[in-house]
DNA sequence: CGTGCCCTTGAGTACAATCAACGTTCGTGG
DNA sequence: CCACGAACGTTGATTGTACTCAAGGGCACG
């Protein structure tokens, strides 16, 4: 159930059992979401986190002229709204892109856990610390990538991230996101997006087709992508 | 000396007196920095985190072929890397853009704060979900907006930041930045900001010229860049 | 008073946007 | 089971914003 996000945090840092417990204790209701669901609205108070259980989630931004950022993607495993512990608010929507299963996580337990288990709270606080560092690449992505680097970048951390929980190996893995979605990402249009997917496929590198990512070859995607997944803060911490 | 950071948190948040007197015992040395100094490498273990007492640093990744983007501008008052204390390393470098003053935080008494004062942890904590969120703002003008907006944005944040502490007024204030290191926020070249700046004066909206940003008319900025200050979380909290 | 950095402007180019149309897939109801 | 509609995907033609390349000007500092 939760397995995935102790997967995720034990990829980094050890738990121990009394942890463990306590977080398991902290979820209370798990339920599905439909694509398109907006779960959280931007500016509206929030006293619980949703940890995503399985599905990808959106973090969204829109202008008042419809034009729309989705500053990160969350995949199983990840809290799409830790951050709303400390903020109180959003600044984005969180949006359900596929079929999802979701849990809460009510603020109140979050704030028992950091002051009975200083460990775990740093380990939290980490957590947002990561969707930084995502934002900061995207940032590159956005500001400095040409439109394949940038798909393909954003390729290779999916890949990651998903490894890390088990949905992933290298030759793909499944991603129900529709070319829109993909666009919303990349600061791209629709049909820019198709035609540098056109160029990946034909490139041999990897293909995006009914909601899965075909890797041809990951050496060559990380290549295009210039991958360095430092980001991701992958190794082991000690306490 | 810490003024202006203590400012910057008493603008959101009630800090008591105890948790003054911790924050004023924490903070060890200060130093100067002069123009393109590195303080922190990408990559580097810290344990200390900076905190700045005036000037301009930026936190910027390079890719290999040397093209670079600054993720986030930091202001009198900011910590350039509070997020260090959980991620160890950082994933980007920290550099002064302009002449600065700095103090060293030790992430040993940053542990002591958390565990000793756990509302001003929770204060910290808020920090580094701020800069996530001045991250995701970022990620929209480079994903989104026209370079107009986007220069007209970073000016509209920047203004409201520095008047938090007391260095801005609706007229302007001091922003010693380059053409270059605003093309590197921005994600321009350095040619086309210097020709969206002259629109900006043309326009009669802001000018920025030897190290200070004049601006003609406040309202027109904010039009111009669309700019909503929702993300930067002015509003008290309560405990 | 020269040297280097930064700023400015012009001319030509390219990557991605826009506009437009058509094709495909999938879910729904007849 | 098939017909229909809507959403998604594909492709072509054209336009435009921002990039590149290049050269000259201003200013500060040694």
């Amino acid at each position: 159930m939760i397995e995935r996000h102790l997967m995720r945090l034990r990829a980094r840092d050890d738990i121990g059992a009394a942890e463990e417990a306590a977080i398991r204790g902290a979820v209370s209701v798990i339920r599905p979401a439909s694509p398109g669901t907006v779960l959280v609205r931007a500016g509206e108070e929030v006293d619980v986190s949703i940890l995503l259980l399985s599905g990808v989630i959106a973090r969204q931004k829109d202008l008042l002229d419809g034009r729309r950022q989705i500053t990160e993607l969350h995949v199983a495993g990840d809290f799409t709204d830790l951050h709303g512990f400390t903020l109180k608010r959003l600044d984005h929507d969180v949006v359900a892109l596929s079929a999802c299963s979701i849990a809460l996580f009510p603020h109140r337990r979050i704030q028992e856990i950091t002051e009975q288990h200083p460990h775990l709270g740093r380990v939290y606080w980490f957590l947002t610390n990561l969707d930084a560092a995502i934002h900061r690449e995207w940032e590159v992505s956005l500001g400095r990538r040409t439109a394949l680097e940038r798909m393909a970048h954003l390729f290779c951390e999916l890949q990651v991230r998903l490894k890390l929980v088990g949905l992933a190996d290298d030759g793909g893995y499944a991603l129900p996101l529709t070319q829109g979605a993909v666009a919303e990402c990349l600061g791209l249009t629709t049909v820019h997006v198709n035609r540098t997917l056109k160029q990946l496929k034909d490139d041999g590198v990897a293909e995006l087709r009914r909601g899965r990512l075909a890797i041809f070859d990951l050496a060559s995607l990380r290549r295009v992508a210039g991958f360095d997944p430092a980001y991701l803060y992958l190794e082991k911490r000690n306490r």
